[in-house]
Order: C-alpha cells, then structure tokens, then sequence
DNA sequence: CAGGCATACTCGTATAGACGAGTGGGCAAG
DNA sequence: CTTGCCCACTCGTCTATACGAGTATGCCTG
C-alpha cells in the first residue's frame, strides 16, 4: 500500500498550475475516465499525501474543488466517493394535459408508478396568507392568497418542493383549499369551479440553492436546482394560479414539445 | 478601524454549528438584509479575523462557502465582494417561429437588440465529424454529422455555447456547411431544402459546469449551468438537427408557453 | 457463539505561520 | 508636473500540527 495504484500521475513542480488544482485535474480525469467507477471509494486523504508529498490540506482543497462541481462526496468516517448519478426523473410537457388530469390519479405519483419508483409526498401545508410582490404581480395584483405547500419525495428521496398560490376570491371555501383537493388535484377543481384552463406558462432558471433549500431537498454539495414558476391561465386571460417549484437538478430533466409555427 | 461596524454579531461558542459556518450564516445574512449590497467589499479577511478571533483560515473556509452559493466572488489584490446578480436573459418558446425567420437576422440577435444589448458571435468552426453515441442516437443512427460550433456574447460576456449537428446527407454541400448559413440561419435553409419544420423536442437540465465550460464562458465559482438539448424534427418525423447548448445560469431565465388542452 | 469494547482509519474543524502575487496609493526623483 | 518605485493591503497557496467525531473491524470476554 506504499504507493498508490498508477491512477494518478505526478504533480508538474514546473507548471503555474496550483498544486490542489493539479490534484483535482487527475481525480477528475481518473473519475471520467472511469477509473473510479460511481459509487466507487477515491483515495483517503492521508493516501493522497503520501502519495504527492503534499500537505493535508493541499488534498483538501483538492476534494473541495470536486466536491463543488458535484463530482464527489465526502462520507465522515468513511472516505470520499464518486457521486452516482441518480437515475433522472423526466417531465414532459404534456403532464398537465387535460387527459391526464381525468383519470383522477396526480402527474407526480402516475409519473413515478410508471418509473417503478415509490412516490410519497410530504409536509403539507395549505393556509392563507400575504401575497410577496411577485406572486401578487403574477396573479394581477392580489393582496392575499391560499398557498398550498408540500414536497415530493422518490423512493425516500426528496427531490422537489412547490407551492401553489391562487387567489382568495377562487380558492376560499372550495375543496382546493382542503389538505387533500381530491382526484385530478387542483387543476381539476379550478375547471368544476368554471375557471377553464387555456394554457400555462413557466419560467425556468437554474442557481445553487439556499441553505433552506440544502436542507429540505437534502442536497449534496455542488447541485444546483432548478427553479420553475409555472403560471396557470384561465380561457378569459386570468392568471389563477401560480406555482413555485425548485427541484434537486440532479433528478431532473425537463422536456418541452414545440410547434414549428 | 478596530471594531467592525455592528453589521455582524458575534460568535456563539456553546453552538454546535462550526465556527465557519456561522460567520458564513452571519455574512449570508447581511447579505440578505442589504447591509452589504451588490458590488459592494465585504470585510477583508484580516478584519474578520481580527472581529470574530479566529484564525485566517477559518474565515476563507466561511468565504468559500458563500463563493460555492455564488453569493460573493474573491478579487485577488482587491477584496471579497457581493456578486451582482446580473440582469437576465429571457428566452421565449417561440423564438424558432417561422415568422422570425422570415425577417432574416438570427434570433439571438433580434432579442439582443431589442433589450439594447451588444450581442455578438463568436469562435465559430464548422467541420464534419464523428457523431457521439448520443448524437447518433438522437438523429437516427447516423455515423458521421456536420458540426456547426458557436458562441453567444452579450456586451462582450460569453452567455451561451451551442453545437448543431445535422446529418451529413442533408447538409453537405449546402450553405449550411458554410460558416455563414445565410439570412434566417439554419432553419430558413432546411426548409428551403424541403425539410419542412414540424416540431421542436428540448430537454433540459442544470448542473455545475466542467471545467472547460468554466473557461468558455468565464464563469464565476458558484454559478451552475443550464444545458439545452434541442431537436428539430421535419413534417415526416424525421429528426433534422440537433442543437447541445450550454448557458450561463445566471444570465438567462428560459420561458415556455403550453396549451392546457 | 454473541455481544461489546478497543482500535485504527476516515473526514471535520481549527490554529499558526510563511511566502507569493495582484492592486492601488503615496512619495520621491527626475 | 510626470514618472517610476516602494510599500501597504488584499487574496492565493502551502505547510505542519492538533484534536474531535463517525465508521468499521477484529479481538476479547462472557
């Protein structure tokens, strides 16, 4: 065990190349290269400052480079591994066509069933409350509204957390303002209440989360999330609701279909 | 200069959260609340330690975490400071509608304009080459495409990497292996090929980026990416192009109209 | 054989010090 | 006044050391 296996090369004392940064290079290249397979165990730190005669914390700073580019994840007591990438869940565009909506069952859990995964969702929570600026702005300037809040989790994992925002004037009293809106969930509601949907639009943007946001999804150091804001639009223009989405980036990808008109 | 103005609080011993980590809480926090606002110098390292005593190294670990969130960027000889959150870049879903193209610039270059930006292109390479698997696949089994290699800068930042590739039966030859495809880009000339546009397929997902990304598009630590991949099929369902583009996440929000039917 | 403890190995946190390199301002020489 | 140098301040890199805490293994004891 006195010298690693020749995964890794050796540091270039010529180069102006930092030497944590050279270090990173060659775990980077031995991870894509598939040296290191996912899940595999990458040399422990003390290995690696034997090897490259480095300080520890030049190694270190080494795995922190990695660590933020999502590539690797440190286990105390453990070592650090290759992060496996999570199988992704895809969402299409059609998702919330009306079709789907009438057979009752919500898009997260039919979606999931048919991956074979088991969907659970999580920490409801339905109340009134003071509209932010933006989502006033989104639903035409309403001071108050009803947001419905949970969070979605995959086989045990978290993977997304929404709210849903409508007006006070559609959602007071109705079913949508119950814990549980009841088959088709609320898109089917809005539609029995006379609000008949014509189309929907959503706005995606990507950043690393807030620390809130780490500990809800349980994220991993280096993933970001995506974020959608998808505004729902009755057939008379209206804005009826408005849904606010982050999702663990590394378990999405979204899908969109467009007309070449 | 001895005490830091009481922008920042102090340490609390009998917590169990690294010492670290709640200075980055305390700077996160400021930065939140405005008390340190956008471009403006946080406190250099020997003042925090100087405030909080503790060591340097204990500070940069702080710093670092925010740099990881994208929150704050390091100026080597100047200081630490807050990142401006730049203004975005919005792309509709009809920005490949026939009626643009019909008015001959390229779509990047009429948004641009339009938000008085200075777009320009960038490092173009057109050449034929060997299609990855994934490429292959997406195309229909094809081995070798014509690949046309751009990048997008807005006021002289790189925003946007992008790689069509096409099958080599339907582009060799044509204006589209030239450097300069001609008014309406690459779409006019399909279709003026008799590939009529059906529809578009895209999918997209967000993660940090390699580090060569990091270099194309001068990236700052901290900031993820969003990765578009588009498909262009023709009216006999046939896929005509695939366009892999990279973008800066904290340049662009992406924005998609879907019917509800 | 089963349970529990000791131990070695892992990463996490923190200190102290050293030198390098980029930036900007002030001072001195021309 | 202008030029150029020096210096103070900034972050970047690296070393060496120390202790804490989580994990896994194997041995020892009952």
């Amino acid at each position: 065990m006195t010298s690693l296996p020749s995964l890794l090369g050796d540091l270039d004392p010529t180069s102006d190349r930092a030497v944590f940064r050279q270090i990173a290079d060659q775990l980077r290249e031995a991870i894509d290269r598939g040296r290191f397979k996912e899940g595999e165990k990458l040399p422990s730190e003390a290995e690696l400052v034997e090897h490259y005669g480095v300080s520890r914390m030049t190694v270190r700073n080494s795995f922190s480079i990695l660590q933020g580019e999502g590539l690797v994840a440190a286990e105390h007591g453990k070592g650090v591994f290759v992060r496996p990438r999570p199988p992704v869940r895809r969402l299409a565009s059609d998702r919330f066509a009306r079709r789907h909506r009438e057979q009752g069952k919500s898009a997260f859990i039919v979606e999931a069933d048919a991956a074979g995964s088991h969907p659970q969702v999580d920490s409801l929570e339905v109340k009134e409350e003071k509209a932010t600026q933006d989502i006033s702005t989104r639903l035409g300037s309403v001071r108050r509204v009803l947001a419905r809040r949970r969070r979605y989790l995959l086989d045990g994992r978290p993977v997304e957390f929404a709210t849903s925002y409508l007006p006070l004037d559609i959602a007071r009293g109705t079913q949508i303002a119950e814990p549980n809106p009841g088959p088709g969930g609320i898109y089917a509601r809005l539609e029995e209440l006379g609000h008949h949907l014509d189309h929907f639009e959503e706005e995606i943007r990507a950043r690393m989360p807030s620390p809130s946001e780490v500990k809800t999804l349980r994220l991993a150091s280096g993933v970001p999330v995506i974020h959608l804001i998808r505004t729902a639009f009755d057939t008379e223009g209206r804005p009826v609701e408005v849904c606010d989405t982050v999702m663990a980036a590394d378990a999405y990808v979204l899908s969109y279909q467009l007309p070449a008109t």
